[in-house]
DNA sequence: GCAAGGTC
């Protein structure tokens, strides 16, 4: 029997499809990855009995990116990247394995059916499927079709079977659009990113972001921020006059009417106006409205809105947000969250998910009433042909999901309960006044019937005290008229509700990567996020985006995407060729590239306000190595050194503290150490500033410390006080933190294992001799005298941390700053130990502590 | 260390 293999874009939908076309009858079981099944039935392919193994990737197989040797920053010019630099595919997800799944799974198979989701992405992971799966497939007879592609619009039984029945071809073209979109985006954006980082780190010390980064989606969002940002300094406000009348309805109510011409910016008209007005005594009805409205029960959810909705109503940030949403997805409580459909599929079962809400304590009863006196049509919405609307799927109490998780899935669920309520029905009654010359008008609302708002509070329309019935020509005793004086006021910051309307109106970014956008340039330090999630612009996002406005405003303006996309379009369309339309957009950007580098000095005017020179930030710290003089510690990212004579940089490890090291000095460079420290329950290691930034042996690399020194006698280096393998990685040592006493600590140099050794030793040394049975470094340790652990008052002792059986009492294994208690010394507690690979217990270590002192001391002399 | 797009 031949073999069918059928690739969807998620595991889940991969299940849904194959749950339709099996009819319930497949069997699962998970792929070698763990994150992907195969679902496996039989069936009947192009009239011959076959095996069908249904699976599926997870997104795109592969993703873009410049061969290793053009991803060092300083050995390449950034212009290299628009064209010379070459570029590769690689894996996507390499814990995935997702190549070698696929081939394992399509070893043997005749023929492929591509159900990838229907966009021009889908259309792009087909043809990474292929490259995949073709080599290991069986060969086809001559001119047999083997290859087929899935088109649907909907994970409905209709739709899939349709879809089963009707097999195409996947689309090249629409594939190397996306190809060449992945291209440009690489290109363009690296290019710009490098280049403003390093013009912009080399001269600030107090940018606050580790990378000045660009993009054709994250630089647009941040331009709608900073476009506000401008729009509330240059606003002057205006001062205005509004007349106002209040009437007495009945002996103890007031009307308050509105002015038909709302306000006048003239402070003398408007005196003119009250002069006409306030000796009248009585105002006349002029005419009298009763008109029934109604409010609009929502369209079905989609994944923006309900990022709209989150950080609008609910304060969670559109990442926060959708990382809830999938946590809730994957759970079963709600359908797929990622959709850009607002309108259920005709046979849609709206009523299931209704009944499971039915018991709900919070509302049962709407629900129950919905159930019995028949629910109403959803309203026709926008059919994406991707998921269904974000629907809850079971029944949830506040108690079961708790905090942001609760929060999320109540307001899914009075959503979708509220789609298929009845609008809400109100009567907006009128009544016009004439006061003198003057007209004003007096609206009220009264509900009728409150529809969907019960489910959805509010949403409700505001109760009002009804208008008094009255008819044309009746007349209300006039109380007062009056003159207000008010002010125009500015805007305020951009909501993040906001931007996202804003970012989806021009197509900057999709449903899935608005988050990730908006989160980019927070990170950044672009923008921070305000009371009521409003987005303020910081000085550096501020300069950058008055620096795109002043050498190339299309740097910044949201149709640098869409124009881009229109030629992306050509492409898939069959209309441009991929190479030239990817050779015109790239030679396009590489002229805005080197415009924009030539002009870099208009950007710098700004930054320079804004912005102190490396030479005078940061406090002197430690004395260079070249011309002894104080270098500076610039503490803001990325923290670095900074020697303003010698004009030199050298950057420090990220996150966390750096002191000086006693002044104690390398060497090999007579750099003076420092000490960096990730806390009190972390680790900490002396490092050179220069070595750190230029390794200076062959078997070393840079960002490496004292730790991972081979200087085969400094009193600092991993020779000198690496005492053995380390207990969970391959290729750590664990090293003796000098600094750490009186409790003392070991710390793995490559992974965040910490061992404890000693608590009450007033010295501790590694000794030259090493361990019979483990190879480890001996230590040397003197114990305090009244708080020896060592028999009959000893207080020296020389012996091995792992065999020693004095030492193993006292040795406790934990994780650098997360304290997971992941072993306690001493024997009967050793079982269960060592899960994973490569983890040995303590007692037992492997192959130790760097031997080849020879070849460490070749080096050297190099 | 960089983009944006999938998804886990």
């Amino acid at each position: 029997m031949k073999t069918v293999l059928m690739v969807a874009e998620k595991p889940s939908l991969a299940q849904s499809i194959a749950k339709i076309l099996s009819r319930g009858t497949m069997s699962s079981h998970k792929g070698l990855n763990g994150a992907c099944s195969v679902h496996e039935y039989t069936g009947t392919f192009a009239g011959q009995p076959v095996h069908f193994k249904m699976t599926s990737v997870c997104g795109h197989v592969m993703t873009l990116d410049f061969l290793g040797k053009y991803n060092k920053w300083d050995k390449v010019d950034p212009a290299e990247l628009f064209s010379q630099a070459p570029t590769e595919k690689k894996e996507a997800n390499p814990k995935l394995n997702m190549v070698k799944f696929l081939q394992v799974e399509a070893r043997g198979c005749d023929y492929i059916v591509l159900w990838l989701d229907c966009d021009k992405e889908g259309e792009n992971i087909c043809f990474e499927v292929l490259d995949a799966v073709l080599p290991v497939m069986n060969k086809a007879h001559s001119g047999e079709k083997t290859v087929f592609r899935a088109q649907f619009s909907s994970i409905t039984d209709t739709d899939i079977c349709h879809a089963m029945a009707h097999l195409g071809s996947p689309d090249h073209n629409e594939a190397l659009s996306v190809d060449a979109r992945q291209e440009l985006d690489l290109r363009i954006g690296c290019a710009f990113t490098r280049f403003q980082t390093k013009y912009f780190q080399g001269k600030y010390g107090d940018l606050d972001s580790s990378l000045i980064s660009f993009g054709p989606c994250q630089t647009p969002t941040l331009g709608f921020c900073v476009e506000r940002h401008d729009k509330i300094q240059s606003f002057t406000p205006e001062t205005y006059w509004v007349l106002q009348a209040k009437v007495n309805a009945d002996e103890n109510r007031t009307l308050l009417l509105d002015w038909d011409r709302v306000r006048v910016f003239d402070r003398e008209i408007a005196q003119m106006f009250l002069n006409m007005t306030k000796l009248e005594k009585e105002a006349q009805v002029e005419a009298t409205s009763k008109k029934e409205k109604a409010k609009q029960r929502p369209l079905a959810l989609n994944t923006v809105e309900m990022l709209r909705v989150a950080s609008s109503s609910l304060g969670m940030g559109p990442q926060h947000a959708m990382q809830t949403a999938e946590r809730l997805y994957t759970q079963g409580y709600i359908s797929y969250p990622r959709t850009e459909t607002t309108h259920y599929p005709e046979n849609f079962d709206l009523k299931g998910p209704l009944r499971q809400q039915s018991n709900h304590p919070y509302w049962a009863d709407t629900v129950k009433q919905l159930l019995v006196e028949g629910i109403n049509r959803p309203r026709k919405g926008h059919d994406a042909g991707d998921h269904p609307p974000i629907t809850p799927m079971k029944a949830a109490t506040e108690v079961e999901l708790g905090g942001d998780a609760w929060r999320l899935y109540e307001y899914i669920t009075r959503h979708f309960i509220a789609t298929v309520s009845y609008d809400c029905r109100y009567l907006q009654s009128t009544i016009a006044f004439r006061l003198g010359p003057e007209h004003f008008t007096c609206s009220g609302k009264t509900v009728l019937s409150p529809g969907f708002t019960a489910i959805m509070p509010w949403q409700s329309v505001p109760l009002e005290e009804s208008l008094p019935t009255c008819q044309c020509g009746d007349t209300f005793p006039v109380s007062e008229v009056k003159l207000l004086e008010k002010q125009t006021s500015p805007p305020d910051y951009l909501t993040e509700a906001e931007l996202i309307t804003l970012m989806e109106k021009h197509g900057i970014g999709t449903d899935a990567s608005i988050p990730v956008h908006i989160n980019n340039i927070c990170q950044r330090n672009y923008v921070t996020v305000e009371s009521g999630r409003r987005l303020k612009p910081t000085n550096l996002g501020i300069v950058l985006v008055h620096g795109y406005y002043k050498i190339d405003v299309e740097l910044v303006q949201p149709t640098i995407r869409s124009a881009v996309e229109k030629q992306l379009n050509l492409i898939a369309q069959g209309r441009a060729d991929y190479r030239q339309v990817l050779g015109h957009t790239l030679d396009v950007f590489k002229r805005k590239f080197h415009y924009f580098v030539d002009s870099i000095a208009g950007m710098d005017e700004l930054m320079e306000v804004s912005f102190s020179p490396l030479a005078a930030t940061g406090k002197p710290l430690s004395r260079c190595g070249k011309c002894h003089r104080f270098m500076k510690y610039i503490q803001a990212k990325p923290s670095r050194l900074h020697c303003s004579h010698c004009d030199e940089t050298y950057t420090l490890p990220p996150n966390g503290t750096i002191k000086l090291y006693k002044e104690l000095r390398c060497p090999l460079d007579d750099f003076e150490l420092v000490l960096w420290s990730s806390g009190s329950r972390g680790k900490s290691y002396p490092l050179c500033p220069y070595c750190y930034n230029h390794p200076p042996f062959r078997d070393m690399k840079k960002g490496m410390g004292c730790n991972e020194c081979t200087h085969p006698t400094c009193q600092h280096s991993l020779s000198m006080l690496g005492v053995g393998q380390c207990v969970e990685c391959e290729s750590g040592v664990l090293v003796l933190d000098p600094t750490s006493g009186p409790k003392w600590k070991m710390a793995c140099n490559r992974c965040n294992v910490v061992a404890h050794c000693f608590e009450n030793a007033h010295r501790v040394r590694v000794a030259a001799d090493t361990c019979g049975v483990c190879e480890a470094a001996l230590l040397d340790v003197d114990f305090n005298k009244a708080k020896s652990p060592l028999p009959s008052g000893e207080t020296q002792h020389t012996g091995c941390v792992f065999c020693d059986p004095v030492f193993q009492e006292l040795v406790e294994l934990k994780h650098a700053a997360s304290c997971h208690p992941m072993h306690r010394g001493g024997p009967g507690r050793r079982q269960g130990r060592g899960r994973g690979r490569g983890r040995r217990p303590l007692g037992k270590p492997g192959p130790r502590r760097p031997k080849d002192k020879m070849s460490a001391l070749a080096a050297y002399f190099v």
